[in-house]
DNA sequence: TCTGGGGTCCTAGGACCC
DNA sequence: TCTGGGGTCCTAGGACCC
């Protein structure tokens, strides 16, 4: 058994976004560290965006909590300094932490854009201690990139995890097997990896309250209650996870989605949201060279109510155009006339555009390839903004809503870690 | 000026085919 | 004529993650 034991490391950012907020203002002259201070990164509340996305420590002293409205954080804190999100920035030092990670292990899992898995077990023979080296990565991170972050050793991927969640900021924990039942048992059961807020409901309506509790439960019964996901809770209640380091897997799918800066209340201006969404999905799509195969759209009104609906396509396509058009035919199929505070777009089923096909009932498709194309150029050469559709002028809609992590899209993780 | 945006996976019901 | 059953595909919705 313990010749075959892994050694795992998960690397999580302390509040990142903050983080790397202060750092880059640190270094351009600001005089006061955001993180000494009680601060956040926030959305716009005037284009209805205004939540919490990222909190300092002291902010989180006064229960500013992450994806709460800014009103709502000012209401416990009013001196709450909010600085607006600037993702590429955030891009650019995730790949620093990246790069810097690599030094230590080729064997290198990016789950989000700020956790990184290790695997260090052929390693350890070469660097030596898998402590000493998580406290050297830390502060190699701390002193070479300027921000903290926490480091959880262990044997798999769901421990590891685990444990970089211990105490913050700029510390190294391990949760080893045979330190379950001691630091991770007492834990509220809603800290457990994969157990979100509905099923945090049901098991304490069950008697369930801390993660010791759920891996007592008789296996069976999880199942009776929660299918799948709830052999898959008592097992990580357990620490049984096993997964591999997996370096980049494919993308399955893309899309773009956003609050609307006012409700939507005709056809028309549905129509034109949907379009700015789909220039920005179909340049991403034939940006990475895919098309797509199944098109959904999503929709929330001013209640919140959520619906979707999505099409197969014939034809696989990344085309504007066509995408558009499609879009069109399910909102209106979609839409009961309800003010609409949110539209989305989703582009799944993902095929290489290596040899793409005809279709008997689409003219002018060549044309239209080309058509997108050169916009494609023109927008990667002189920005998004250089060229854009007349509808948008004085609409009040951005003309390619929807964020664009062009080139560095890693995939997402799921309930397989 | 209360409630973001990007993903993955699972389930359930109906259509359809043999 | 009183109700097969297995398989696959499609669609809608919900759960979870950061």
């Amino acid at each position: 058994m313990e010749t075959n034991r892994r050694l795992i490391f998960h690397i999580d950012v302390n509040s990142a976004y903050l983080s790397w907020e202060a750092v880059y203002r640190l270094q351009h002259g600001a005089p006061i560290d955001l993180r000494d201070i009680p601060s956040a990164v926030g959305g716009d509340a005037t284009t209805r965006h205004g939540i919490i996305l990222a909190k300092s420590i002291p902010a989180k002293a006064y229960k500013v909590l992450t994806g709460e409205t800014l009103y709502s954080a000012r209401l416990k804190c009013p001196e709450l300094l909010v600085v607006p999100p600037r993702y590429q920035l955030y891009i650019q030092c995730s790949r620093a932490l990246v790069s810097l990670l690599k030094e230590y292990s080729p064997a290198i899992q990016r789950f989000s854009i700020d956790e990184v898995f290790l695997d260090y077990t052929l390693m350890e023979p070469i660097y030596g201690d898998p402590i000493e080296a998580a406290h050297s990565i830390k502060e190699r991170v701390k002193k070479e990139l300027g921000f903290t972050v926490n480091i959880g050793v262990s044997s798999n991927k769901l421990l590891a995890k685990m444990a970089s969640d211990f105490k913050k900021p700029d510390r190294v924990h391990t949760l080893f097997k045979n330190e379950i039942q001691e630091k991770m048992w007492p834990l509220p059961v809603e800290d457990l990896f994969m157990v979100g807020r509905a099923t945090t409901s049901k098991l304490h309506k069950k008697g369930i309250f801390t993660i010791g509790d759920l891996a007592k439960v008789d296996p069976q019964s999880l199942y009776g209650w929660f299918k799948s996901h709830g052999h898959l809770i008592w097992e990580l209640a357990n620490g049984i996870e096993d997964s591999p380091i997996r370096e980049g897997s494919p993308i399955k799918g893309l899309g773009n989605s956003a609050t609307l800066p006012f409700d939507v209340e005709d056809r028309k201006t549905g129509h034109r949201a949907l379009l700015s969404l789909t220039e920005t999905v179909a340049m991403r799509l034939r940006d990475m060279g895919k098309s797509a195969g199944l098109l959904s759209i999503s929709m929330k009104d001013r209640d919140f109510i959520s619906r979707s609906r999505q099409r197969k396509l014939d034809v696989p396509t990344h085309s504007t155009k066509i995408l558009y058009r499609t879009a069109c035919c399910l909102f209106d199929e979609l839409w009961k006339g309800k003010p609409l505070r949110h539209l989305g777009i989703r582009a799944s089923r993902l095929q290489d555009d290596s040899q793409y096909q005809l279709s008997i009932f689409e003219t002018g498709l060549e044309e239209q390839r080309a058509l997108d194309k050169a916009i494609d150029e023109i927008r990667s050469r002189y920005g998004s903004d250089s060229i854009i559709r007349s509808c948008f002028l004085y609409s009040g809609l951005n003309p390619m809503m929807g964020g664009v992590l062009r080139e560095e899209e890693y995939p997402m993780m799921s309930s397989i870690l």
